[in-house]
DNA sequence: CGTTGATGGTTACATTTTCAACCATTATGG
DNA sequence: CCATAATGGTTGAAAATGTAACCATCAACG
């Protein structure tokens, strides 16, 4: 059969179903789109980031990382500060308010993959990591053919 | 750290990155939507289908798979015939022309596929789908929590 | 310096996707 | 039968995304 065993159906399907659970947590529960809960780790681990090292990070098409950051100080989660050498660059980390979202989101989160995830034995875990390993280091290898980075890529959740 | 390693994130970039090649044929070669290839396939694998049936297979929501259906129909792709039983359902098939578009752009599928995948061994091949299949059998054996299907579930390519 | 080209980042516009409401038809249950 | 609900499918408007163009600044080089 065509579809299914075909590679990339498999892992957007599955991509889909684990996204599920933390979607909704994100989205519905706290108002974020997935690019401004994306960033918004992203600041959270880090003290300052400017908009091109988030779209390395991410990984995300600088248009949605404009966009997430625009929104997250909107909402004051987010303060912006321009950079004394190059003043194009601006610095964004996250106000008192977004660090303390972020750490009510947080376990939340990880709470709902754990729970997705609670039938599957240490055995089966690793077999989904080497899997996944696998995959990853094609893609670390082989840049060929991949646009150099900052592509608009897309990846879900945290 | 809490971004990488996480689940719904690495299969959200692995699908991203393996999607990739495939997208820039069906679309960018052939003008097709995601939405519009997964029907296609859908439809080329068996002989018809109602819009309930194809949103269970592709999967995908009904308003994607309801205008997919009509834009493959303004193509001269697809036909729809209305049930005898039940005046609600229409059964949509392929027209010849929609199956020789199909039998051209399958090949260009498959080939990019495979050329993606071509550094991997065969034992690496099997830890990837070993991988998956974990994974498939948990969404398989364990529906609870999981929106009754015909969710709004995304799934790319084929 | 002045021109040319790259880079960081934003904005505008077209396309897609989501979400909810909707129509038509069929099932269910007094 | 009639009312109500459920189902198959479509549509419209709002939100999100993709794409390209754009502005400002900086770097390179004559």
């Amino acid at each position: 059969m065509f579809l299914k065993g075909y590679l990339p159906y498999r892992l957007n399907y599955l991509a889909e179903m684990t996204s599920e659970a933390t979607r909704a947590i994100y989205r519905r529960r706290h108002g974020l789109t997935r690019p401004e809960w994306r960033v918004l780790v992203n600041l959270a681990e880090t003290d300052s980031l400017t908009a091109t090292e988030l779209c390395a990070r991410v990984p995300m098409h600088k248009t949605k990382v404009s966009r997430a950051l625009s929104a997250l100080e909107a909402r004051g989660w987010v303060t912006r500060a321009g950079d004394a050498q190059d003043r194009r660059v601006a610095h964004a980390r996250l106000t008192p308010r977004g660090r303390q979202a972020f750490a009510r989101i947080r376990p939340e989160m990880e709470a709902a993959t754990e729970a997705m995830l609670a039938p599957l034995s240490a055995e089966e875990r690793r077999t989904v990591d080497a899997g996944l390993a696998v995959l990853e280091r094609l893609f670390e290898a082989q840049p060929t053919g991949r646009r150099q980075r900052q592509s608009e890529f897309e990846a879900d959740d945290a």
